[in-house]
DNA sequence: CGCCTTGTCTACCACTTGGTAGAGGAAATG
DNA sequence: CATTTCCTCTACCAAGTGGTAGACAAGGCG
């Protein structure tokens, strides 16, 4: 059996192999699964369709590597997120950010997302499973924040799904903004971040200030 | 040039269309425009494609037809929420209730909405357009309220989007629930609209209780 | 040098796609 | 009865789909 996706001896290959991943991840996003094709992927690439399933056996295998690869930049950057050790709602602000500033320079991420949390994904328990150990941390996360009287008292998982729906909501349904009088420009995203946060804010901020309080 | 739309002479032509529309409404849902072929489509309604081409022109024209359709049911629902003439969060839940009725018994059409909403989306401003008039009367509303003091204070239209992301990704993303863990059953979906509820609650309580206080 | 591996290509293939042309039945209309 | 309209069908078609087979050039290596 040929090895060629752990052990890369050659140079040019390896970069092709990169590339298809990149331009695959912007594509699937884009256009979805079934929107894709190997034809179109490849002219965008200036290669034959035959390069990429000589590097990925098939459209699906390809599709599954793309998620992979998304998957663990979304792992990193919530790595990154909860690396500082905040609590409450520091904590949950400095996530936002993060997830907003992958939005603002990889945004095909959000898009593969959005494709792949589809009920009919070709691959929807794929992205899932790479996610589930996010999902546990975070909502072990809110429920020691609730137990400390630092983020409003509610079911975790429940909440956790609110949060989920509003910020990828609000971050990858660009057109919906679009089609509703925002030109997405840096500035927008912004002030769309800072409203994000007030709405999250004033959700989560337990009715009694704090229990360090009185 | 041949009436078919508008006046109906014969029955069973009609209820073909109807038909046509109702399972092409499911099928655009789950497996999206390019994952929709007229073949399948014809399949699942045991007619041939050319029955489905006779009514509808084209793919996209189907298309179109449907979201329209779709349409028509996404602004009955919001009529019917506030034809009641409520105020403030009692209006606000009112619509989520009649949302989550919506996705319960008729899911397609949030499947739709989700579809439709993608940026490369065939028709990417078709349901806009139709969806227009009701963002301006919620955005009204929303402003409205936020004057007597009612809402919390801050931009209605990105308010409106936080609202929106919240409530249609809660309803549509039964698949992330699922990989997460909620095998979505009557009972959870109740008390998801209720977590959801309490979710936006807390968001738009005034801090101040109400104007009409001292 | 000769040989083998790696990477990209051309040439196909079977199948599916959206769409066209037109036959033909049923039923209303004269 | 004959004619016309409405509706669904069979028979195709050109283009595009994912995928296979294998030629061929470049370079590493004995």
């Amino acid at each position: 059996m040929v090895e060629k996706f752990a052990t890369v001896r050659s140079m040019a290959g390896s970069d092709t192999r990169r590339r298809i991943l990149d331009t695959a991840l912007a594509a699937f996003g884009r256009d979805g699964y079934a929107g894709t094709s190997l034809d179109g992927l490849a002219a965008e690439l200036g290669i034959r369709k035959q390069t990429i399933l000589y590097w990925f056996p098939s459209k699906l295998d390809l599709f599954e590597a793309v998620v992979d690869d998304a998957a663990v930049d979304l792992a990193d950057a919530f790595d990154e997120a909860a690396a500082g050790g905040l609590a409450g709602l520091d904590q949950v602000q400095a996530i936002v950010d993060r997830v907003f500033r992958l939005a603002v320079h990889r945004p095909q991420v959000l898009g593969l997302v959005r494709e792949v949390t589809r009920p009919e994904s070709p691959t929807a328990s794929r992205l899932g499973a790479r996610i589930r150990p996010l999902y546990d941390r975070a909502r072990d996360f809110l429920t020691r924040e609730m137990e400390a009287g630092r983020i409003r008292r509610s079911d975790p998982a429940m909440l956790l799904l609110s949060l989920y729906s509003a910020v990828v909501g609000m971050v990858t349904e660009l057109e919906v903004q679009r089609t509703v009088g925002f030109e997405p420009t840096l500035r927008s995203t912004v002030m769309r971040r800072r409203e994000l946060m007030r709405f999250l804010r004033a959700a989560l901020t337990p009715e009694h200030p704090a229990p360090s309080g009185p």
